[in-house]
DNA sequence: GCCAACGTTGGC
DNA sequence: GCCAACGTTGGC
């Protein structure tokens, strides 16, 4: 029986929401709208629980990398943008009494330095994450508790992290 | 803007 | 159920 798991990696265009964009909303949480792959809606809808931990990671821009903590901070619902024929994520094949596309609420926990894809590729101990495996293209994916351990040390003081309650 | 890699679609 | 064509992702 494996433990759940806990901690996840989040992409987000910044230009559409960035980490100061979300720290900014109220109670510093955004509805993560826009996921039309199957595989990462079913992570939100199977796997993430409110208090998991999340790399909040910018991408399809001129830096990529993770460039913030966050936590999940709801179970998931109907994504109302599928719904929206103005919307660029409008998905008419998705039925309104069965909705296709689901989203959770993040809350933003910290901007931190980024760090980028570059740098991230350049540790051996992350080596095998997800992110940076070859043609990875997922929005929403598991992350390791050693590789978020890692990680985190190089983000926060130690004390930073256990004040955010994600430890480990 | 390019392009590799991938997921989805739809004809058969 | 196969698989070619197509659209999308996302780093560079």
């Amino acid at each position: 029986m494996t433990s759940p798991a806990r901690f996840w990696l989040m992409k987000s265009e910044p230009d559409e929401c960035s980490i100061d964009d979300a720290l900014a909303s109220p109670q510093a949480t955004v509805a993560w709208t826009g996921v039309r792959n199957y595989q990462a809606r079913n992570f939100m809808r199977d796997q993430m629980r409110p208090g998991d931990g999340v790399l909040f990671y910018h991408s399809s821009c001129a830096e990529p990398g993770i460039a913030g903590i966050a936590r999940v901070a709801s179970g998931t619902r109907a994504d109302p943008t599928q719904f929206d024929p103005a919307s660029p994520y409008h998905d008419p094949r998705s039925p309104e009494d069965s909705p296709r596309w689901l989203l959770l609420d993040v809350q933003a926990l910290r901007k931190t330095r980024l760090m980028p894809l570059a740098e991230l590729r350049q540790h051996p101990e992350l080596a095998g994450m997800r992110l940076l495996q070859r043609g990875n293209r997922l929005s929403v994916m598991e992350v390791q508790p050693p590789e978020w351990q890692f990680i985190l040390a190089r983000l926060l003081g130690p004390e930073d992290a256990l004040a955010l309650g994600i430890g480990p």
